[in-house]
DNA sequence: ACATCCATGTCGCTT
DNA sequence: AAGCGACGTGGATGT
């Protein structure tokens, strides 16, 4: 990896245009070759960038640039698109290059999932008398995440998200439609659970006859789990 | 803003949990204190990072982690959410501060916005004979993008996007039924313009009698402006 | 502050 | 490879 602190301007082309005036940036070159602009603010999103597969290249500025005060051009050029970012540098600050091998990655302890498990667990949470038939019910648009049986015997399609949005209400309700023409398994009723279910969620599930329910994942794990959340 | 080069393992905890395993990083620190983790590859997206508001603080290992082999403890706690970042360092190979000023920004030349415009200025890609009623046009639920008349006199919704998914097909389908109880514009029909439109967007939208329009972007473009596009 | 919608989204998984 | 949904989505914008 490279690291260059220079004052420089860049402009990229590609889905859109986008220009960055003169001032003084990070600019990381990733071994990859890929190139990322970074300012020292704002999110861990860059100013500007070009993702892998892209190849750098140097060049000498022609006359006008040299006039203007460019002493270096970097151009990166996407490999399939053709996107293109032309750096134009005025002045480097500072230019070290690190070698840092292979990232062993990412090790992520999932949310929704672990909510899944929970529920299909506590699968009461529903209301009494519930029974759990399985996770991850197979139809011909996707899975729906939780499928049970209430006291009355009828189907239970259940939606689950984190946060609970508009979105997912459409997405339970296209599965409703569909399993709804299923006689093996009609009538579905719907529940939309999440750790949290915005106002404009709750409108359209309710209005559309989908029971909402909001899941304490703490509550959900203290009783997973014994020995935490006793405090 | 400070770049640091370091051996380090990295832990999240907050919305999830994540670990980073001990390998070579760098550690990026803005001048608003956040703090990016990024490895020699991947995309512009960091590791693990911590958005501002929020606070680093650095201690001294204590025995366990001593034994280690860790030198120093950084913490990042974000102010509002608590979410909490903790970056072992074994080793530091590299520490630089940098003084960068502030950033002018990003000039960006938008796409979707200047979709609307052309297809305004272009109205008769919807159709032979249909006339522009107005851009933005107000409903209880939102701006429908584009609103005209068809030869007829049937009022047309029109739904833009870069890419046509399922989710622009769900707006469009909501406008549509709310547009249809209001007698003083109904009936409504809908197209769903996009420069590519998804398989699956498509037949649902097929399915709900709603027309799909693929756009040429360039060639509104070379419309719109005659002295480009000419080779 | 909240809700909505766009994004050069990126990422990971399934077909 | 293409499609599709989730994301610690982030970010802008209008209410």
């Amino acid at each position: 990896m490279r690291l260059v602190i220079a004052r420089c301007s860049v402009d990229y082309a590609g889905r859109l245009s986008a220009h960055l005036p003169l001032a003084t940036r990070l600019l990381m070159v990733k071994g990859d070759g890929s190139l990322l602009v970074h300012s020292d603010g704002g999110s861990y999103k860059p100013l500007n960038w070009m993702s892998p597969p892209c190849t750098l290249t140097t060049a000498e500025p022609d006359d006008d640039q040299a006039a203007a005060g460019v002493t270096q051009i970097w151009n990166v050029v996407h490999q399939k698109t053709a996107d293109e970012l032309i750096v134009s540098i005025h002045e480097v600050l500072h230019d070290s290059s690190h070698e840092l091998g292979i990232d062993p990655g990412l090790v992520k302890d999932g949310v929704e999932a672990h909510l899944q498990k929970l529920l299909a667990e506590q699968i009461e949470l529903l209301g009494e008398g519930h029974r759990l038939v399985r996770r991850e019910y197979m139809t011909a648009i996707g899975p729906v995440d939780i499928l049970a049986i209430d006291p009355s015997g009828s189907s239970v399609a259940v939606e689950l998200k984190r946060r609970g949005d508009i979105d997912g209400v459409e997405q339970l309700t296209r599965y409703l439609e569909l399993m709804n023409r299923d006689p093996r398994i009609a009538p579905v009723t719907g529940v939309f659970a999440a750790q949290e279910i915005k106002p404009q969620a709750r409108t359209l599930a309710e209005d559309r006859g989908i029971r909402c329910l909001v899941l304490d994942y703490d509550a959900m794990r203290g009783v997973d789990d014994g020995h935490a959340r006793l405090f």
